[in-house]
DNA sequence: ACTGTAAGTGAAAAATATTTTCATTTAGCA
DNA sequence: TGCTAAATGAAAATATTTTTCACTTACAGT
C-alpha cells in the first residue's frame, strides 16, 4: 500500500484508473502501455494510461525498461530488489536477474565524469532455450 | 572500409543513400533517424534512412541505443571497442565510456538460464556538470 | 454529509514515429 | 551496354504518444 501513499504525499490523487493501472501492473510483469489499455479492456482512457505511467515513473512506483525494438515495457518496483532483465529476442520474453553489479561502476564514472549518476538501465539480450530449438 | 565490404558479402549494393548514411553516422556521435534525415538535409527519403539503419544494424556495422525516455539512437560501431554510454537526463548528452563490466555477468547468466547471450545494452543515466548548476 | 474547486478524465484531434505499397530508378553482373 | 533484381522515394497506412477541451470526480474544508 506503500504506492498509494506515496502518490497522495505528492499531492496527486487516488482515482479509480490510478487503481486499474497500479493493479494491473503489480499483478504481472513487464507492460507496454497498449497491453496494459487492452489488459484492463478498455475500461479507461489510453490517454490515462500514458499519464498515470508518467506520474508513477516520477514517483518511482514504477520503471522503464526501453528495449533496443524501441518498444517501452513498464514495471511496478516498489518492494522489488533492484535487478536487471534477460530478454528473449526469439519470443521476447522477459526474465529478471537478481543482483546488480553495476554498484561500483557507478561510483568509478561518477569519479571520472563529474556526473551525478542518478541511475542506469541493464539489458541482456539472448535466446531462451525454446527458441534457441526453433 | 571493411563496411562497405561486410554490406556486399551480406548480397547487398552500395547505394548512394547508403554511402551518405554511413558517411554521416561514421563523422559523428549518436542520433536518431531523423537527425540523419535533416544531417544530410533531405538528399534521401526518411524512409530509406529506416531501411538503411535497419540492415546496417543487422549487419553490426551500426548498433541501436534505446533510451528511458522511448527514443532511439544509431552508433557507427565498427573499428570501436565495445563500451557502453552515459546519458545525461537534463541536456540529452551522451558520453561513451570505455570497458565493459558484462562479460562475465554474461557467462553467469548463460549458466544459470539456459539462454544464449547474444549481446547486452547499458546505459548510465545522470546530470552532466553544466546542468547539476541548472 | 455537503459543497466548491482544483485535479483528473476521456474522446477527439494533433503531433510524432515507423512501416508498407508501388511505380520508377539504379547497381552491378552477364 | 543491356538486363534484372534490388533499391529508392513519395504517398498512404499504421502505430505511438501528446495535446486540447468540455465534463467529471476526489477530497479538503465546512
Amino acid at each position: 500500500m506503500k504506492d498509494k501513499a506515496t502518490i497522495k504525499k505528492a499531492g496527486y490523487k487516488i482515482t479509480g484508473p490510478r487503481q486499474l493501472v497500479l493493479d494491473f501492473l503489480k499483478s504481472g510483469e513487464h507492460y507496454t502501455a497498449k497491453e496494459i489499455y487492452e489488459g484492463l479492456e478498455k475500461t479507461l482512457g489510453l490517454t490515462t494510461v500514458y499519464r498515470t505511467l508518467e506520474i508513477l515513473t516520477e514517483l518511482g512506483i514504477v520503471e522503464t525498461i526501453a528495449l533496443t525494438d524501441g518498444s517501452l515495457r513498464y514495471e511496478y518496483v516498489l518492494g522489488k530488489k533492484h535487478h536487471h532483465h534477460l530478454v528473449c529476442t526469439g519470443c521476447g520474453d522477459i526474465c529478471e536477474l537478481d543482483g546488480c553489479a553495476i554498484k561500483d561502476l557507478e561510483e568509478k564514472v561518477a569519479k571520472q565524469t563529474a556526473y551525478v549518476i542518478s541511475g542506469h538501465a541493464l539489458e541482456l539480450y539472448g535466446l531462451c532455450p525454446r527458441c534457441q530449438k526453433k
